[in-house]
DNA sequence: TATGAATGAGAGTTCATTCAT
DNA sequence: GATGAATGAACTCTCATTCAT
């Protein structure tokens, strides 16, 4: 059926720019992973701009609802709070499999900021990042896990906090890998929402 | 002098990756920009990918520099966090002159994902960044203006949430524009620092 | 019914070629007009140079039939003369209806140049058409209405003239349009014809 | 030189029209006449239809200009006569060597049909050609080596005779062959500039 | 230093054509 | 009859790169 090959092509594309970079993936190189014809790709997606840009809106939406269906889980704020970190901490992916979604943002934030498409797309999925963020604050203000801060803001310096040492991990930077990324962004959250050092 | 020949071509590299994107700028472009054949251009830089990242850790550099020596101009701890802080925030560039450097962060990262040599000047360049936030605030406890919290760990974090809330705002984020990010960084700051909300 | 779809596939044919050109035009471009697939358009004509082909035949073979079976209409030689003349004027088209002749013809000697079954179509069809001239100037000669020249060598050279003409016509000459034609094929048939200046 | 370089160039793509067609010739097809790149030919001209257009216009001119140095070499209106005729009748070509001009007619038609630029130098060609026939007329009415007719109507008349029988002749038409097309066209001529049957 | 000419190696894209349904 | 999916084979055009001058 039609629309799972334009799934598959969309993750191969994702998987393409993940291990070849953006300027260098090809249609070829997506359609050698799919095991079809490059014309194929074409059939499904009229240029490579498109192409590129809807695998990366893909696979942004498909690790947001994968985070937001964990999250779903649990109802403790601070059990969530720490998932969501948790999950935002690169891991190592093996070649050909879906790559996690924090490798391809470089790609993603290079061709947003060109991309009027793209950029809006990414807003509205951050945006909905950013909510899940505060509805976790709410509830754990409300329950009294929390203090009562500005969850706004919070979700806001919360999340950039995360893209940011993403980045850093991602990039082998030596000073941050997952790990103190996610001792990093737990204890800047237990200090702001616990008040404890 | 061939010294500013080369300076020319990396300034103008920049500027065509910060107005094209990194994929669609080509060595023709660059070559435009100076006024040159592209010939020269590859006489200067032995490939394209040469070109590309020498022009990416040159921005980095320069960026780099010129706060540090504008943090040279105060002692005052709190006064010198609020320069790195305001310099971090991305402010309009007008096409043709030199891009801030922020704009290129995104195709640096790119790029370094899968580009050892400049992942190394970029951690590099990272690294000295977080020193001068060290320092900051070392000298801030030393001064009694900051709680004596652990220096490098916040270095990390700020530089990360920076990093976070420039791309927001470089990509137009309605949420986060400049002053929106100057706000936030500072209450984080003062907020860890201070011990005020 | 198979025909009628036939003949839908060639006129949308002759109409793609008059409007988008004979090179330019695509299989998928007859079958849009149509109304159809492309792969249908292949179920009716095997190739596309068939396709070509067959609508160029066809549209002239049409063209003649109508021109003869206007002659039919009259039985004064001087009148089926200028009838011949007056129908061989190209008229503009409107886009999406049937192409006027003449607008074809290039793109049929450029084809016919190379394709010989194309080329002995259209020789039997210019033959047909120099036979009808032959006719009607016989029988002016017969009926007196004419001087006694060389029919067959007249024929050749009217209609020559009349491709001529016609082709300054279509590519817009200003200084040939289809009155100026008219005019000018009908004082050379009156000089020959009648001995009249 | 990079003008012989053009001029190679533009006479090899006439060739291979000549040979191919215009549909089926390819800047490869050119650019293995010339012996060099593809990427050569659109070093020289920005795109093919520039190239195609540009050589059927190259052409032409050439034919003009060389039947204009002919008719310079006497002075007698008649003899001048039949060498605009004579040089108006398709003689084979060897591939490989510069086509006739005739044999780029109906793809010059073709192509001028929809680029108003083609369709506009044709027609300055074309009235450039018409002229030397009224000059000569003119010239043998001073004379009185013709009758008093009107020279730019006959122009018109032969010109266009010419083009007719023309393409019959390069297309192979049993019927006129480049010997009845010059028999034909003279004698037309001939009755009308000296009344002669 | 500097460049114009030249090219090789693709890249994206097009399109006629096939075939299972 | 009719089509959507699929492809192979080109084709135009791009571009980094080379090199003689």
């Amino acid at each position: 059926m039609t629309e799972s090959r334009r799934r598959d092509i969309l993750r191969a594309t994702a998987a393409a720019i993940a291990e070849r970079g953006l300027c260098e993936t090809r249609i070829a190189d997506v359609a050698d992973i799919v095991g079809v014809s490059p014309a194929l790709v074409l059939y499904y997606f009229p240029t490579k701009a498109v192409l590129l840009t809807e695998a990366l809106i893909y696979l942004d939406r498909l690790f947001y609802e994968r985070v937001a269906e964990l999250l779903e889980t649990t109802s403790s704020a601070e059990d969530r709070l720490v998932i969501l970190i948790e999950e935002s901490c690169p891991r190592p992916t093996k070649p050909g499999e879906l790559p996690d979604s924090w490798v391809l943002w470089p790609a993603t934030w290079e061709m947003a900021r060109l991309d009027p498409a793209l950029a809006a797309a990414r807003a509205r999925l951050d945006e909905a990042w950013r909510s899940q963020i505060v509805g976790i604050v709410d509830d754990g203000i409300a329950s009294g896990e929390f203090r009562a801060i500005d969850a706004k803001d919070f979700s806001i310096q919360l999340a950039a906090m995360l893209d940011g040492l993403a980045m850093e991990a991602i990039l082998g930077d030596p000073t941050v890998d997952a790990t103190r990324m996610s001792d990093l962004a737990r204890s800047f959250a237990r200090f702001v929402l616990k008040g404890a050092d």
